[in-house]
DNA sequence: GCCAACGTTGGC
DNA sequence: GCCAACGTTGGC
């Protein structure tokens, strides 16, 4: 099992939308470090989403229910997309903020290359970022 | 809304 | 293959 963090203006696309939808097509990406993050992703792979812009913060849990696939809003070039649903809304959110103040969490790709819109989480990390969001490590 | 940081493009 | 110019992302 592997952990990600995907980012979203909510709203483009927010965690309530990916609810609605139930399984949320994650195309458009359109940088090659994020793109193969994304081809690395397993099914039930589990994925913070955060709300970039507005919101800046984690606000929920997804899983991976469909592998790398071309990208369907590609018109050229080689690039993927992958299936998400929704497990929850986490039970507080993590600020950027807070995890910027967690001296444990300043090597994480959120603050390191704000930029990246798809990125790994460590075993560590996402630990860490559960019990800041007041969820049962279990 | 501004602008810094980063990635990409294209002229040479 | 270098690097300046440009476009985009995303925090502030």
């Amino acid at each position: 099992m592997n952990y990600w963090l995907v980012k979203s203006e909510p709203e483009e696309y927010g965690f309530q939308d990916l609810i609605d939808e139930e399984v949320g097509c994650w195309d458009g990406v359109r940088n090659y470090q994020a793109r193969n993050n994304l081809r690395a992703m397993k099914i039930d792979d589990e994925v913070f989403f955060y709300h970039s812009r507005q919101g800046l913060e984690i606000v929920g849990i997804a899983r991976v229910v469909r592998e790398a696939y071309p990208d369907p809003t590609a018109e050229k070039g080689d690039w993927s997309a992958v299936d998400l649903s929704p497990i929850r809304w986490l039970s507080a959110p993590v600020s950027l903020k807070a995890i910027k103040s967690e001296p444990a969490l300043s090597d994480m790709a959120l603050v390191r290359n704000g930029r990246l819109s798809v990125m790994p989480i460590s075993t560590d990390h996402h630990t860490l970022i559960m019990k800041m969001a007041g969820e049962d490590p279990s």
